[in-house]
DNA sequence: AATTTAATCAAACAATTGTTTAATTATTTT
DNA sequence: AAAATAATTAAACAATTGTTTGATTAAATT
């Protein structure tokens, strides 16, 4: 889908206000007037406030995965050195998109009759397949280890950046760094977090620390 | 706080819908509706549809530090041990109140401008507490290594956990596993946890496999 | 048994919701 | 320059929101 710049800045402004009052916690006035509209530009750009949602998924989500699969086929690396390049992809797009990714987490705990529960659902096989290649390749040349359950590691990459980055405001308090520009602490939590999430996942595939 | 049993069923029904819908997604005569009750009795027990959230919140989120102090703190275990312990009191708890986790989750990420953030924040203090003291317990008798990051790895832990327990219907759906029974289905994804969590820990921990 | 308190209810309240309308202004095309 | 299309607007729409009211019934207390 491509957007005018017009439907680009709705769709942004609604991205911010979703991330943080929910959805059905933002009203479409509460956007155009954030956004500097009409509220009726919305029924006429996007149809809908739920057909809005569904174009910032297709702004977003949009060839993710075919980013991920082009970054890494087409290097020759060692099959843990992918692993690790898709580990920092994975915390570099959070960190980029965090609003986005607030929103996912928020629909992936909804039930799933929603108008994006099938979209992520269909996000997620494909990139969990990508990384079972990954895996297999690994445990052809020896250097994984079988019985490998993909969404539980993968589950846990997900989750333990979406918490860390969903909770960042206590994970500066508790370290006594509110007073830290926030570029400089983006960067201290994406080295953690890539230290982190390699470390465990040499660990899990590998058996080797 | 001690609740009534109408009070209960309102709060229970209530939780039910939060966690599927959201808080803004529920309206105070769905719960009322739900729960076969009138609209009114909302109310006059609890104030408001807000006071009723921070009703369910300090009826769930009573006293689990002091549970899981209690389980601790009350064993003659080896460091590492009580950590498993934590980890299998922190599965457990978040499978058999699955519907309350949601929408901490939820909340959590959203803006810390809610009725709930204080109260989050201050339970995610004391935890945090608790586990460094663990973890310093390990470190002093030298089976722990140095410089661990408590808020990262409770991140992992509560991440990782909260991620797959959202998104069960997914990992359900990848393994084929649509038709087993619900109860097989939660010790079967509660056991890859424990074994999975606890692996993860002691790699970090110790630096050993 | 009389009185007080608690519980329950349908109805009304004002405010807000997403969406549509019909008119007006800008822009583009002919 | 005229005509046609696109963009923008304030106002209105009906539906839904959380909450309150005032009356009625049930339970507890005296």
């Amino acid at each position: 889908m491509d957007f005018n710049d017009k439907q680009k800045q709705i769709i942004e402004t609604a991205e911010q206000l979703f991330a943080d009052r929910g959805f059905e916690g933002t009203s479409v006035r509460d956007i155009a007037e954030e956004a500097g509209i009409n509220v009726a530009m919305i029924s006429y750009y996007f149809g809908s406030k739920e057909k809005l949602l569904e174009a910032l998924f297709s702004y977003r989500a949009g060839d993710t995965v075919q980013q991920l699969e082009g970054m890494i086929h087409h290097k020759v690396l060692a099959p843990l050195e992918k692993i690790n390049l898709m580990i920092d992809f994975y915390i570099n797009k959070f960190q980029r998109q965090q609003c986005f990714f607030k929103i996912m987490m928020r629909e992936q705990v909804a039930s799933q009759h929603g108008v994006t529960s099938g979209l992520i659902q269909h996000f997620k096989k494909r990139n969990q397949q990508l990384v079972k290649q990954l895996i297999q390749e690994g445990q052809k040349t020896g250097e994984f280890s079988k019985n490998i359950d993909v969404p539980v590691l993968m589950a846990t990459l997900i989750g333990t950046t979406g918490h860390l980055m969903a909770t960042q405001h206590f994970y500066r308090e508790i370290n006594h760094l509110q007073e830290m520009p926030d570029e400089q602490f983006q960067k201290l939590i994406k080295k953690k977090l890539s230290v982190h999430l390699k470390f465990l996942f040499k660990a899990i595939l590998t058996h080797e620390i």
